[in-house]
DNA sequence: TATCGTTATATTCGTGTGGATATAACGACG
DNA sequence: CGTCGTTATATCCACACGAATATAACGATA
């Protein structure tokens, strides 16, 4: 009767979450935008927040999954790392995988 | 390198959540205690949250999930019905499922 | 060398969530 | 008929979290 199977993954590294959606929602609008703060600002998310989290996935990773400058032409930017293309194509190849194996659960809910 | 996949999944009706796993680990402990005040201790969780959890469960189902007395022997209590027995389930059986399905997938981290 | 937009960081403030507490209603039972 | 332990519900309060704000540092470029 109209259910729906939601989910939420994570990749933990150690004790700390590496990567999330709402990471990797970031993570890409770094890369769409070219900065940190027109990535928040796109997101509606403050400045604060995806500082913190971008600070929280470089700490967690075994190599930088961005990179940044301060000042010059525009002054400064955040650019991902190849390494955090990788890690992301990963996370978005799991993550669907889980919702397609999800939505084949579905029929155990039909008689309910 | 050490890295976990985590998950959370939820069964949602209309716009509503029906079943998460803490609202299963709840309704668990009050199929074993009968009284949803004895649950609740048992999870170090207040009865006011308790009830609102269990609450919300009953509001989303089609059917009742717990069936409760007031007074009496023992002051009352409350236990599952066979159709929230079904219920968690269902549940438990489509989340183990997701979790072997990440347990495979980590191999795509494997090089990363 | 002044300007500009960004990164990086600290501080303050409002708000929503949960915890603790209090209380009424209830019904079996001694 | 009083006691008891529970369900059900309202109220108050503390704390954590995010939003908003302010500010310093930076380097290309005009």
């Amino acid at each position: 009767m109209n259910y729906k199977i939601k989910s939420r993954i994570w990749i933990e590294v150690g004790n700390n979450v590496l990567l999330g959606e709402g990471r990797v929602r970031l993570l890409k609008a770094i890369e769409k935008t070219g900065s940190l703060s027109k990535a928040a600002k796109s997101l509606k998310m403050s400045y604060k927040k995806a500082w913190i989290l971008v600070d929280a996935v470089n700490k967690s990773a075994k190599k930088p999954v961005t990179q940044s400058s301060i000042g010059g032409k525009g002054g400064g930017g955040a650019k991902l790392t190849s390494y955090g293309k990788d890690l992301i194509s990963a996370f978005d190849n799991i993550n669907k995988g889980c919702w397609e194996h999800l939505d084949q659960e579905l029929e155990k809910l039909y008689n309910l």
